[in-house]
DNA sequence: CTCGCTGCAAAATCTTTGCATCAGA
DNA sequence: TCTGATGCAAAGATTTTGCAGCGAG
């Protein structure tokens, strides 16, 4: 099973990463806009080894994918799960806003990007003085063929 | 800040291990339930180092902890996420029901654990046949301090 | 201009593996 | 019993670091 399930009206949601970049006092390079460009345009997500196979040939060295997706995991841009071949990937965080149901038994993934999580966000918010501007959401289970079993 | 907001009636939700591991065909062992006791009894989650150094003294080698953090990541009990130091800090998920709201800023964390997603977890249950029993959920923004500057 | 960023390759660290032994089912 | 699980230590990968030059602000 691999599904994904699209809400009426798809989200545009763009990160501006020059602007946090900016925000945060460091530079924003052009290695960097690549390196995200890369991670973000996949919703599963990708490996280290898979960013310094394909971006090398840009020209872009190992050290610098390290670090940078070092600088966007503390930023929570982009965050890591493992995916069914053991492999760390790391994607965006609510990139086009979307979300992924997994089956725990044979790691079958749909994504979907119904979420309404604003009531709880207004919740949170009154509590604590925060201003929440993203979350990560994954739900676990059994798929209908794993379950027959 | 470091906080935690505790809701009405504690949900105890205690996870069965030895049950999910005899589903999964695996043997049951007193190394996978220390393993999981140690990870899970830190709402936080903890680093495999600690996990090596924290369990030598029970005799567990480095190996039985990677290999049974890997086995628990594959059935979703655990997972990881960076903190504030840049460490991969491996936690249950939804043990006792908690979650995270973090600061993008200085990585301040408040734990909370009102959460009603069981409107949407009844949606996807019928659009994809999944019995649902878990899921992960991180909301992420800006602190009161940090948003002063 | 000035620091912070980058690429390179070596150094340091972390993770996996082979194998003999142990123990859960 | 009989496989799967474990501990140990070595082998194999991965990640970090030092440094000289480059480039965003």
């Amino acid at each position: 099973m691999d599904t994904h399930f699209t809400h009426e009206h798809a989200h545009e949601h763009q990160v501006d990463i020059a602007a946090l970049c900016r925000q945060q006092g460091v530079h924003f390079t052009a290695q960097r806009q690549r390196i995200w460009d890369y991670f973000a345009e996949e919703t599963r997500g990708r490996t280290i080894a898979e960013a310094v196979q394909d971006l090398a040939v840009h020209g872009i060295g190992r050290a610098t994918i390290y670090r940078t997706v070092d600088l966007f995991e503390r930023l929570f841009l982009l965050t890591s799960s493992r995916d069914a071949a053991g492999k760390q990937r790391y994607g965006a965080v609510c990139a086009g806003h979307t979300h992924a149901l997994i089956c725990r038994v044979c790691h079958a993934f749909v994504e979907f990007d119904e979420c309404d999580l604003s009531v709880l966000a207004k919740l949170l918010s009154a509590k604590t003085g925060f201003a929440i501007d993203g979350h990560r959401l994954e739900m676990f289970g059994t798929c209908p063929s794993c379950s027959e079993e």
